[in-house]
DNA sequence: GTCTATATCAAGATAGAC
DNA sequence: GTCTATCTTGATATAGAC
């Protein structure tokens, strides 16, 4: 039987390939994420990649894939902690600091659903739910405020002399307030 | 003197070309927006609207202006009517939606500041502010908020059950109340 | 598992004629 | 203002040898 999940059955060399690709995926941003810059950072073709992958595309739902398992866990724990609300926010926060492109990759357009598999934005957003006590439009609520503080800070949207942090504490206490 | 508004004094035949141009982005997404099919759209040859403009990245700093003008004549009317933050986040909604691609264009990425001129994110954000009684952080968070929903319904993350509308309301009460 | 050679496609842009 | 012809670049991907 075929597994739903390409990466975790994958050949240990394509793991090396898809853990070379993040990293080049950080340090060049997604249009430097290409097979050939990719190969070259493997020290190989561009051509020997096929042998182990079948497409880009794999490649890229891989990536999406993984980074969804670290942000589920990276989320759970935080929801699951004593103060939910701020550790999940501030998990947040480290997350889209530290994979910076890879949180680009796995928000900035439609999901791919028929490789990602189902309900994959579902346990996206789960920890949310978690963190707000059930509410589903509450959790939307906080997810998007975080979303947007993310993107809007990453874009260099607020001034050099804006308080990021304040806002981020503002939008948190009034959202969640009892 | 040079002028430092290009769209604006450009010539009337340019004008169509970007208005062309903005069509095009909207129905084919930012992929599709090529000087190739630009020049098709328009019914000549691609090499033609290099007399006209530039490169393509006047084209697209001119659709970016644009949007921004647009964005702001709407949005500041909206933050000085008389229930302003229902109105604020109804004509953002109204952006978004209306200017698909535009508002993907003018907030999925750094802006040019050289091009677009100083200041431009401070008078992107400015009705924010003036909604939101002059509280920088509120207005932040709230602008975060606002920015967050358009792009996570854009992209498909709500679940097709989500009461995207109930989430809306409910964070925009979170954030506003006295 | 990797290679060379190559196919295919499409992008932005320029030169110079009309 | 538009054209044809062309340059340059760089992307994904395949075939088949080693």
């Amino acid at each position: 039987m075929a597994s739903r999940v390409p990466e975790l059955t994958a050949t240990p060399r394509a793991q090396e390939i898809i853990s070379s690709a993040r990293g080049l995926l950080e340090e060049e941003g997604y249009d430097g994420l290409t097979m050939r810059r990719l190969a070259e950072r493997l020290g190989i073709r561009a051509p020997s990649l096929y042998k182990h992958l079948p497409d880009k595309q794999a490649l890229e739902t891989a990536l999406i894939r993984i980074g969804f398992e670290e942000w589920m866990d990276a989320f759970e724990q935080a929801a699951t902690s004593e103060a939910p609300l701020p550790a999940l926010l501030a998990a947040y926060r480290a997350f889209a600091r530290d994979y910076l492109h890879l949180y680009r990759l796995m928000t900035e357009r439609p999901l791919d659903r028929e490789r990602l598999g189902p309900g994959i934005e579902e346990r996206a957003a789960a920890p949310f739910a978690t963190a707000t006590g059930g509410d589903p439009d509450l959790a939307r609520a906080l997810w998007a405020f975080a979303h947007g503080m993310t993107i809007l800070e990453l874009n260099e949207r607020f001034p050099n002399n804006a308080d990021i942090d304040a806002a981020w504490t503002r939008g948190a206490h009034a959202l969640v307030q009892p």
